[in-house]
DNA sequence: TTTTGTTATGCAAGTTTTTGCATAATAGGC
DNA sequence: GCCTATTATGCAAAAACTTGCATAACAAAA
């Protein structure tokens, strides 16, 4: 979908080769945009085939070379023509729903231990975003107004994920409803 | 991903044929399962293939033909082999939070205008879910238990739309600080 | 010293999804 | 009478994305 602009707004506002973009998308943009790096490689290379990136070969000693990426003017132009143009809203394909549409097909145990992998991965999620949070408030307010908007997307992120841990525990508490009392006690 | 495996829910709890499984996706699984009719269609033929599905034609009078699916045994048990299967945590790619991270880069009005259709999207979707959430409360007992998996995944449409619109209240508030004061008084 | 992890890039093949086109009958509103 | 919506299906091409493989150097841990 919009992989390709994505990568402009990543180069944008620092130049890069593709292991450091693959790496931003991991790391910052990673929430809310997925990409494997064969990927990213590609639509590097097909963005500059269309003449929107430029790069320069890096030759290093230590370490493999590297091609870095930036923004040509005509790739900055198209850059705001997206901006202005409105986005589709986003469709959801939650496979873990789908099991769970399902679950009257299987047991609570086996659902139980799948929501428990998910929340595993929930938490951790909330937990490195709300550490980016704290860091973004430790800054000095110059550097907070630079980075108010992705800051917006952070929040996306950390209420996004309290909601969706606060649901998990709906669940929880639905699955123990539905399974018989477990281990009797005595003989 | 698993679309097949929707398909494969969605005929195990009834029959029907491409058009019907077009329309169930768009009103009820649809919230967390997106498909165009083509997609629909080709996995039907697909899963018919491979042995999962079977159909017959039903000749119909004042409307075209229809193919009515249904599942086969060989299908009932990938069903339930998936369903014993861990499923990969969901991945977001969401243009719109792309867009709001490079916000920097367009005016707060075109950001705001942008919000506003998304919370109109959003609005909506979460008045539909309220409203079959009534209807869950108003039936039965018997029935809202044979419906209680569905219920749940519901809830997480509840509670995430829920969640995303006090976002959006969130962004509107930082974009209403960015703005100069609009259209002074008087001259 | 062997294994694992990180940096760095990319091709090829396959799967999944989207977009565009095509057909065809009927019902209902203007 | 015409336009639009609904019911009903599908092919073909393109775009987007995933999976598997491949290479290569170095650093750090086991």
């Amino acid at each position: 979908m919009s992989l390709k602009h994505a990568i402009l707004i990543l180069l944008e506002s620092e130049p890069g080769s593709g292991y450091d973009l693959f790496k931003r998308f991991k790391d910052g943009l990673g929430y809310f945009w997925n990409a494997k790096h064969q990927q990213v490689y590609l639509e590097l290379k097909k963005l500059s085939e269309a003449g929107w990136l430029a790069f320069e070969a890096q030759t290093q000693d230590t370490r493999p070379d590297k091609k870095n990426y930036r923004l040509t003017p005509a790739g900055h132009a198209e850059l705001l023509r997206w901006l202005g143009e409105p986005v589709q809203p986003n469709t959801i394909n939650d496979a873990l729903l789908v099991k769970l549409y399902a679950g009257a097909h299987t047991s609570p145990d086996n659902l139980r231990e799948e929501m428990q992998r998910h929340i595993a991965v929930h938490r951790k999620t909330l937990d490195s975003l709300m550490s980016i949070e704290r860091d973004y408030h430790g800054l000095p307010a110059e550097q907070r107004h630079a980075l108010r908007m992705p800051y917006l997307t952070l929040r996306r992120g950390i209420l996004g994920e309290q909601s969706w841990l606060q649901w998990a525990e709906e669940v929880e508490h639905a699955l123990q409803d539905t399974t018989p009392a477990s281990t009797p006690p005595g003989k």
